[in-house]
RNA sequence: GCAGGCGUGGUGGAAUUGGUAGACACGCUAGAUUUAGGAUCUAGUGCCGCAAGGUGUGUGAGUUCGAGUCUCUCCGCCUGCACCA
């Protein structure tokens, strides 16, 4: 029997089906396993090779925990929110939803293709209404908490309002809006019942605020600052400008330093790691009020806050800079520099967000005529506005200290502003000295001649005292932005009452499902698509959705119009696979009690800040309020690296329709022309018939060939359609099977590591595949034979050789090594012609996690009825891999000269002795004697002479 | 600018963590077989050299009996953040 992979790999990924051979038990009594990839988005394109990579590796270690006894859970769903879908609606009418159904369908057809073992009816999709109750559930359990910072957690609001009534929030160490004003238990109580809602909304994890977000106008919704790359939407690369908009928000900050010492708790890549720390931006330092003085214009004082990590430069602060949009600067200009601020503000405003980042060099601002009396010396510095400070951090507001921050001294340098020195010892002639070790401060009142660390501490010391300031901790983690003006997202489950105020439906009244709209695109008066829907208000007495019409503000309110972002969905989709068919529950008491958490979580690094950031931060909160058992859901996290395409080049002579071929392009003005990867051979050869087929443009087009062939260049860059530089994994499971694929995936380098993809290697592994077919069916027509004799010696030995190397090399996730050890392997027993089953068979269990198809099916031909997917993994034996002997490198002086034969058991005095003694050794030594001899046993021996 | 990472044959990449550098595979060369092959098998393949031998892990130094591996310098590349006070 020839190996013929197309009809095994159909017939047991059939047999699998049939037998729910990968069905996690529950309740079981095994230990359990989790090993989860990032599900995909199900975008119209389909899969391309770069997507299973982390698959398969998840699969190959899932398998392996399975042989090793564990109960393992292998989920797999569907990211089925997002954009490309409602575009696609857009443009065609067609509702997302068919679509999406249409691109799983897609999905699963060709993962089926590559065996994963998968347990299927666990399957979640977030665009499913059983599943998004669950989002909506989660969002009102937000709503629903406060942040104690005393005790460090989430809380529920109940219990929030119980200490306003008694104490005010003089009582409350929370995390609130910085608005916030204070107010006693008497105020509390005096408050309407509308006031009562506004304020808790200023304490609510989640709430709605006027902020200033990222908006991009060609898509027509608010995006998070991780989807913005570099000024652009990351999302088609449309431009993003500052706006001011209600929104819905996420009091993620409330977590920051939380979401930072968890860092620390889990084995994560410390590059990821690196990512959230630098996002979260910690920085200590300390708060400082600088009050405005008074003057003609302006009688009263205001108290502009500002952030410094510098303490310690204070008394160099010779100016104060705010943001443009800083909210005091049209109360404190003065008359006379109105005109000049107004227009600055309009000119920074008109930029755009890329614009302003692109140009950083040009020194722009304006006065504000007022003047802030400095905190220490009393001494009145004026109030300046810029744009090189930032609205959105700190305070958006600084103390300028032009001799310490390059930026401070090139304002100051061209506006002409004073620059005092305050370090000892240093030049500030040329530029700023940012230097923050080993400064000794000087002209600095009571902390001249001490260096940085205690002159901060007697800065906030002496600012505390005069209540003038305190050390802070800042960081750069900004709220996220919660709404969407789109349509294909999950609804808000929220109503606006009479107060126009935001309510929760009831939770018996969820899911709260998307309406049906005629049009997918915002409406004529601007809201969100949700506004088209004719059917979309609440009636809270029937509580029900009723038609919009019937809207009074009594019993019938308007819902929410925006929807939920992409990462919602995402954020607890981890835990909704530990017992998805729970109506009840987001997941129930005892499933989550047994399953626990994520063991395994294989995903892209480009997910640090966005998702892995937010399910982080979901998962605390779902801990501190007793839902889930562990306050971090992921364990272990890989990054694996894209697999890139290889891109084909031709070159066609400008202004002309000749092509030449790659060695003779080089002296030519030539314009790169990318062609499709699928017409190059693997010597870089040009099927030019081919070409004429794939695109008739070309069929009159003149070719220039060398020696009658057409070469084309290549480059290596990320596999899109639009460059013609996409490999579909169904073509090569057509060609070399799905256990090649698998098997050349993992050997094309390391999982975290970016690589091109080369479809010319797969003839490696595929010969590979062949050959350890071969081992179990001898002769020409391939018969199945395998021999129950005693096995060689040196059989059993390449065998667990083979054992101790592979496991070891899945332990430590190096997949590709442990490919080419099955390589030697089989290239040994082949040398060696070994036909023993007590050779064979367990190197099919070996294999299995690996090339899973070829594994069953020949552990059926051995004679087994069951899959091989539950037997045992084979232990190697150390006595198999004893030797008593080992060539070992003589050096001299480190440079090897020749090799000797030694027993291994002999001490490291005797091998000294045994090396002294022959005849080679003498005559390198030419009669002298060493000074040293350097013996590791087993390893090297060293003569330095 | 800040943070992190990387640099080994023509190519993808190994190297028991300080102990014979280049495993395994692609490609290439030669040969065998076949009507033919992008099939199969055998041998070779870091560089220089006919050979003996020399040389070799981006550069230059250092530690060590011994360095791809550790330390420092410089060069080059990649990733994330970036006017973050």
């Amino acid at each position: 029997m020839q190996y013929n992979f197309k009809e095994i790999e159909s017939r047991w990924q059939q047999y699998w089906a049939d037998n729910h051979t990968f069905h996690s038990e529950f309740p079981s009594d095994k230990p359990k396993f989790y090993a989860l990839t990032m599900f995909p988005y199900p975008s119209g394109a389909g899969l391309h090779v770069g997507h299973p990579l982390g698959y398969i590796a998840c699969d190959i270690y899932a398998r392996f925990k399975r042989h090793q006894g564990y109960n393992v859970l292998q989920p797999m769903g569907y990211d089925s929110f997002g954009l490309p879908a409602e575009q696609y609606a857009i443009q065609t009418g067609q509702h997302p939803a068919i679509t999406t159904e249409a691109n799983i369908a897609r999905y699963r057809e060709q993962l089926d293709a590559l065996g994963f073992s998968y347990d299927w009816s666990r399957e979640v999709r977030t665009s499913n209404p059983r599943y998004y109750r669950w989002t909506q559930w989660v969002f009102m359990q937000l709503f629903d908490s406060w942040y104690d910072r005393e005790a460090g957690k989430a809380r529920p609001i109940e219990e929030l309002v119980d200490r306003f009534e008694s104490g005010g929030n003089a009582a409350v160490d929370a995390v609130c809006d910085a608005d916030t004003p204070d107010f006693s238990a008497s105020d509390w109580q005096g408050f309407d019942q509308a006031d009562q809602q506004r304020m808790l909304l200023k304490y609510r994890l989640t709430y709605l605020a006027e902020a200033e977000v990222n908006w991009c106008p060609e898509l027509g919704t608010v995006l998070a600052n991780d989807e913005v790359v570099n000024g652009v939407s990351e999302r088609g690369g449309f431009p993003v400008v500052r706006k001011k908009m209600t929104q819905w928000m996420m009091r993620i900050t409330a977590y920051a330093q939380r979401l930072l010492d968890g860092l620390d708790e889990i084995d994560w890549p410390q590059p990821l790691k690196d990512a959230q720390t630098n996002w979260i931006g910690r920085s200590v330092g300390a708060s400082v009020i600088f009050k405005t003085v008074p003057n003609a214009h302006q009688a009263e004082s205001f108290d502009i806050e500002v952030f410094t990590t510098r303490p310690d430069t204070i008394f160099g602060a010779s100016f104060m800079t705010l943001a443009p949009e800083h909210e005091l600067v049209a109360r404190i200009t003065t008359p006379g520099q109105q005109e000049e601020v107004r227009a600055y503000i309009e000119a920074t405003s008109r930029r755009s967000e890329r614009d302003r980042m692109a140009d950083v060099k040009t020194v722009s601002g304006a006065f504000t005529g007022a003047y802030a009396a400095h905190p220490l010396t009393g001494e009145p510095v004026p109030v300046w506005i810029g744009d090189y400070v930032l609205a959105g951090y700190g305070t958006g507001a600084v103390m300028s200290v032009p001799c310490g921050d390059q930026r401070d001294y090139d304002f100051a340098k061209h506006f002409g502003l004073p620059i005092p020195n305050i370090f000892e010892g240093v030049s500030i002639e040329e530029a700023a000295y940012e230097e923050k070790d080993g400064v000794v401060i000087a002209q600095s009142d009571f902390i001249s001649g001490l260096g940085r660390e205690a002159a901060t501490r007697k800065v906030i010391d002496a600012l505390e005292e005069k209540g003038l300031g305190k050390g802070t901790i800042n960081y750069r983690l900004r709220d996220a932005v919660f709404s969407r003006q789109r349509y294909w997202g999950e609804p808000f489950p929220v109503y606006y009452d009479a107060d126009g105020l935001p309510r929760l439906l009831p939770e018996h009244c969820l899911p709260l499902e998307l309406p049906e709209v005629e049009k997918y695109l915002p409406t004529e008066t601007g809201e969100p698509p949700l506004g088209n829907a004719t059917r979309w208000a609440w009636d809270t007495e029937r509580e029900a959705v009723v038609e919009n019409t019937r809207i009074d503000r009594k019993t019938v309110f308007p819902l929410e119009l925006n929807t939920m972002p992409g990462w919602a969905g995402s954020s607890q989709y981890f835990n909704r696979y530990m017992d998805p068919g729970n109506d009840q529950a987001l997941v129930s008491e005892e499933a989550i009690g047994y399953w626990e958490d994520v063991d395994l979580y294989i995903g892209g690094s480009e997910h640090a800040t966005g998702h892995l950031l937010y399910s982080r931060f979901w998962q605390k909160f779902m801990y501190d309020r007793g839902w889930v058992p562990k306050e971090e859901y992921a364990q272990k996290l890989i990054n694996q690296g894209m697999i890139l395409g290889t891109s084909a080049l031709m070159y066609r002579k400008s202004g002309t329709q000749t092509y030449l071929s790659k060695g003779l392009a080089e002296q030519e003005n030539v314009d790169a022309i990318r062609v499709d990867v699928g017409l190059v051979n693997a010597s870089d050869e040009l099927d030019l018939a081919g070409l004429k087929e794939w695109q008739p443009q070309y069929a009159d087009a003149e070719f220039v060939g060398e020696d009658g062939k057409f070469y084309v260049a290549r480059d290596v860059e990320k596999m899109s359609k639009s460059k013609y530089n996409v490999v579909n994994p169904d073509d090569i499971c057509e060609e070399y099977g799905a256990d090649a694929l698998r098997m050349y995936e993992m050997f094309l380098g390391p999982l975290e590591q970016s690589k091109p993809w080369n479809t010319a290697g797969l003839s490696g592994v595929y010969g590979f595949l062949k050959k350890f077919w071969r081992l179990f069916h001898q002769g020409p027509d391939r018969t199945f034979e395998v021999l129950d004799d005693t096995p060689a010696a040196a059989d059993l030995k390449t065998l667990h050789k083979t054992i101790k190397k592979v496991t070891e090399d899945i332990e430590a996730f190096s997949f590709n090594t442990s490919v080419s050890t099955f390589m030697i392997c089989v290239n040994e027993l082949t040398a060696s012609n070994c036909r023993s089953r007590a050779v064979l068979e367990p190197l099919v269990v070996l294999i299995e996690p690996y090339a899973p198809h070829m594994a069953e099916e020949l552990w059926h031909q051995l004679g087994h009825g069951e899959s091989v997917a539950r037997e045992a993994y084979p232990v190697y034996e150390e006595k198999y891999l004893v030797e008593s002997s080992k060539e070992y490198p003589i050096s001299f002086n480190g440079k090897m000269r020749f090799t000797m034969e030694l027993p291994l058991d002999m001490s490291k005095e005797d091998i000294e002795k045994a090396v002294l003694a022959n005849e080679k050794t003498r005559q390198q030594l030419a009669g002298r004697t060493p000074k040293k001899v350097i013996v590791v046993p087993g390893k090297i021996v060293n003569i330095v002479g």
